[in-house]
DNA sequence: CCCACACATGGAAGCGCTTCCACCGCAATA
DNA sequence: TATTGCGGTGGAAGCGCTTCCATGTGTGGG
């Protein structure tokens, strides 16, 4: 009851009449221990309600206390996106129950050391990088080997946890297909983000097979682009008559853009995003978009860093289609 | 250049020509140091590069190495609200140039225990409460004293920091008013944050000077509650020209309701919220609010925080209205 | 001229933990 | 029976840092 001095390994090793070193090895999981000690440990760690000083580890094992979650981009305003809030929240919650924080740094896009300067320092536990590339991922210093996950397209040396954004393109195309639409545009995202091909491929496809041609237009997940794409396509393929943007955020610009133009949602235009951020169902016309678990992919890949986990390869996340107003 | 191994105290007390001790006094500033080896150490420490070790830091002072956000509310939904991301956000950026990472907790508004039980485990450097209670924020344990800070109204014992909503709303309401609005409706936030009261008298007050009765509905800060708070007021008093919400998604919510309503924006009612979230760009019509500097607030109770600043006592920032098509 | 007192300083202890290493007893092999 | 091997174990070292304490140094007053 009155706890006040907060147990240590000590009194863990002591009321299971064992020495430290075997507390630790059980506790730790690592190293050989009788299945004896291993219960007489366990027990007294649920007595005293033990929990390991996350410092004190920390300074022995050489592995910070933090884990970092990069993300990469042109300019520091990646870090207000909307999607990198929801990856940190739920990279925060995660962490919070190991007794770890989380610090969040911009990656500039073309500044390749960056990485391995914030890996550097230490107190560095762990590194998820948000939408990384190939480069920068592959300046990741080995003293960080095995703790490193991507939220996006990784590479063959990280796990990585992405949402299936071939099907999930796949569904919202069809679903405008279904629904008389033939000349869709799409705006992509950013050139550099590989997780963007995919998608542009399922589109692709989609297109194909009902015989429709492909009008790809590059965005960068901004509303702001989503805006001028839409004026860009309605300029150039004036017969358009859907627009699927990889990004509700841009899709919703589009919208804007649209509105702009003068041309009705989804009466002469359909209009779907891929997210489904809150606010795509309170923009009028709602939006149709497809789901995204951005919290659960980054509750992902903080567990596999923080476990420590050899899930090497990539993890795919379903979509669902969800059909609002707009398409 | 080739750096291998990171600078340890004992390095720079080395390269200083003193003793770690003396190296240890320089670097914290605290205990005495002549003006000699006060240079030396300094000019040791920007040679090697010198960055103390959190972990090894936090172990001796027995002092945590994570920056806790809690929020109250009565589920742990509150932790999604996008104004909680932008608290995160800004704090974890702040953090990250200290070597310390943040971790983010809800804590149940009936629970008053709950504050406590999270502040007792080891390894928490500082506490950052969002939207405190009185109750809560005097279950802060001493072994915290100095280490804690409040976003949004505070007690005399600890640093808060909020947005001026008592101008805020003045601002905003008076904008209402100056268009002809005459009979405005209010839409609070949740009763027992207090920050709302501020905002409340404000509105009654300029409710008073320019004739008109106050008509206060209580809100949650959520998007569903704005939708049936607007369809609340328009059937208690179907006269009512203008709402205002205490928040940007409450609303954007109040915009949905109306709109469900039959009622035009802002032909037959203005709508105005509070916060300036980046949605309210992006709705449609635009909406008038009032800003709202989270980031700025939440960095400088970071700061607070983390600088063991000494600054008890309420900071308000200013809010300035922004004009868009909604009111 | 000497004592007291401040200030500056280095030695050493120790925060809570992991891990190397030497050791023990026991079964399997020779 | 004498060796080897091996899983289990505890002693002890040490991670990088702060801080207590005893030990110098220099000043002013008696």
């Amino acid at each position: 009851m009155t706890a006040e001095h907060t147990a240590t390994l000590d009194d863990v090793a002591r009321a299971a009449g064992v020495s430290r070193a075997t507390a630790s090895r059980v506790v730790t999981g690592q190293g050989p221990a009788s299945q004896h000690s291993r219960d007489r440990v366990t027990a007294a760690v649920a007595a005293l309600g033990y929990v390991p000083d996350a410092s004190a580890r920390a300074l022995v094992t050489r592995t910070g206390t933090r884990l970092a979650i990069a993300v990469i981009g042109h300019t520091a305003a990646v870090l207000d996106d909307p999607y990198v809030g929801r990856v940190l929240t739920s990279a925060a919650h995660v962490a919070a129950e190991r007794e770890v924080g989380v610090s969040l740094h911009w990656l500039p896009l073309h500044d390749p050391g960056s990485l391995a300067r914030l890996a550097d320092g230490r107190g560095l536990g762990g590194l998820v990088v948000v939408n990384p590339t190939r480069p920068a991922l592959d300046t990741v210093p080995r003293s960080l080997r095995g703790r490193v996950a991507a939220v996006g397209v990784g590479t063959r040396h990280v796990p990585s946890f992405d949402v299936d954004n071939r099907s999930g393109t796949d569904g919202v195309v069809r679903h405008l297909v279904r629904s008389g639409r033939s000349r869709i545009a799409m705006v992509t995202g950013p050139s550099w983000l590989p997780c963007g091909d995919r998608a542009v491929e399922a589109y692709r496809k989609v297109l194909h097979d009902s015989g429709g041609e492909p009008r790809v237009v590059p965005g960068d997940f901004t509303a702001i682009r989503g805006a001028k794409a839409a004026i860009e396509i309605m300029a150039r393929w004036p017969d358009t008559d859907a627009v699927f943007a990889l990004s509700d955020l841009t899709a919703l610009g589009v919208l804007d853009g649209l509105h702009a133009l003068g041309v009705r949602v989804p009466g002469d235009v359909a209009v779907a995003g891929f997210d489904d951020i809150t606010f795509a169902g309170l923009s009028r016309p709602g939006l149709t978009t497809s789901t995204h678990p951005v919290e659960e992919i980054a509750a992902a890949a903080a567990r596999a860093v923080l476990d420590r986990r050899d899930t090497s390869g990539a993890t795919f996340y379903p979509s669902a289609l969800v059909v609002r107003d707009s398409a």
